[in-house]
DNA sequence: CCAGACCGTGACCACCTGGTCATGCAATGT
DNA sequence: ACATTGCATGACCAGGTGGTCACGGTCTGG
């Protein structure tokens, strides 16, 4: 749909500079949005010069590009991982590990969270709804594999419709991830420097094993159990 | 929280022109956000001087203000009707109840429906996050109680914590009119005269049924048709 | 030691923002 | 017929926007 464009100039700076430009970027545009973010704000936060970021990315869009994609290359990723390092394990046993790696990815990469949850909910992004499809395409289709698994693994009932399923299993996790990043980790970036709220693990233990068992009700093959 | 501020001024004009701005500032808060949505734009949308809508309502906060204020009034009467209408059924054939009357709010009133899922999903808003919480509040509130009638009826299982499945019942709930706005409303908004997509209550019907019997098979208490 | 390529800088541009207020029109009261 | 009031208007304001580019410093190669 679009070619996958790059950027030369910053991706020869120094790894600092970049990371620092990066960071500052992420924390723009996931507090303001991408149509209200000012890259003026930005470039003095970051400490360069206004030129310098055009000549790095061309154009507000440019750089938010790159940023929403290093964002989602990071999801993925943590998404691969939970994947390929549980393929043995039972079904409901992945998705807790799944319900765990968002919410440590939403406390220990907070900045890339927040763009990630407002292009979800928003498509507040240069091309629109483009991205929010993308996003949303990855980690359904993310869930249906698992869910297909399972189901060939005879772990849930045979009938269910794998879209529809992973379509109401990501409605919840988004939502749960959100919930806790508005909770502990919003706060934390918009007072720069803030005392910490309770404590963001405690009662999150309780809740994954809760939501897995509602879904472990739904949707385990009770065949395999009852009957036999 | 917050003194309930009213416009007389605004309020004493003729109720067609009082139409048609609300309307306009619907569209536009609702397409924009709150950040990035422009009065020039809106007044121009509207029909009236830039002057009337500052004498009407004195800031671009206090127009949203209102014009949130209004949406969300509109959603709670839908609840409230669908909770008063539907009190001595099933509990859920409540659940199906609020899932069409959501659908038909969307497919009815997408102007406010936009404005409603952004504020929802963003916190874009004059006032932070406050009338986020606020809106989640009031549909998490109306599940809960539902969840707590069908408890008290012995539909549901003793056991279940009221709050957290409300929770997890306003996810799917969000997410699934969300999907339904974007899909089939949302184009017709952003394009003046557009031909419509594939209809719209054809599958929908499915969706609905199917998210009700996840929930049933996770929620239903089963020592009632089991054991008894 | 100089020539040239490279590149960060920030003053500058046209345009847009939310918001104001002197003007003038229309309706009303007497 | 005139004075008064109420109100819509849109030119105008200060400040911010994304984006540009002539300048000047620094680093390299000869």
């Amino acid at each position: 749909m679009q070619a996958n464009v790059t950027f030369p100039r910053f991706e020869k700076l120094e790894p600092t500079l970049r990371h620092r430009i990066l960071d500052s970027a992420l924390k723009e545009f996931g507090r303001f949005g991408y149509g209200a973010a000012s890259m003026n704000r930005l470039v003095k936060d970051a400490g360069i010069s206004k030129g310098a970021i055009f000549k790095y990315f061309g154009t507000k869009a440019g750089l938010f590009d790159y940023v929403y994609r290093s964002s989602l290359e990071e999801v993925k990723e943590q998404l691969r991982t939970v994947r390929d390092s549980s393929g043995t394990e039972p079904f409901f046993d992945r998705l807790e590990k799944v319900l765990r790696a968002g919410l440590e990815f939403t406390t220990h990469r907070p900045l890339s969270a927040a763009i990630y949850y407002r292009v979800i909910y928003t498509g507040d992004a240069p091309h629109g709804n483009h991205f929010l499809s993308e996003i949303q395409g990855t980690s359904r289709r993310f869930l249906k594999t698992l869910i297909e698994d399972g189901v060939k693994k005879g772990e849930l009932r045979q009938e269910i419709d794998a879209e529809k399923t992973a379509f109401i299993i990501q409605s919840v996790l988004d939502r749960f991830l959100q919930a806790h990043y508005l909770e502990f980790m919003a706060p934390a970036i918009d007072r720069p420097a803030s005392r910490e709220g309770s404590d963001p693990s405690s009662g999150s233990e309780k809740w994954i094993r809760e939501i897995a068992d509602l879904f472990r009700n739904g949707l385990e093959n009770r065949i395999r159990s009852e009957e036999r």
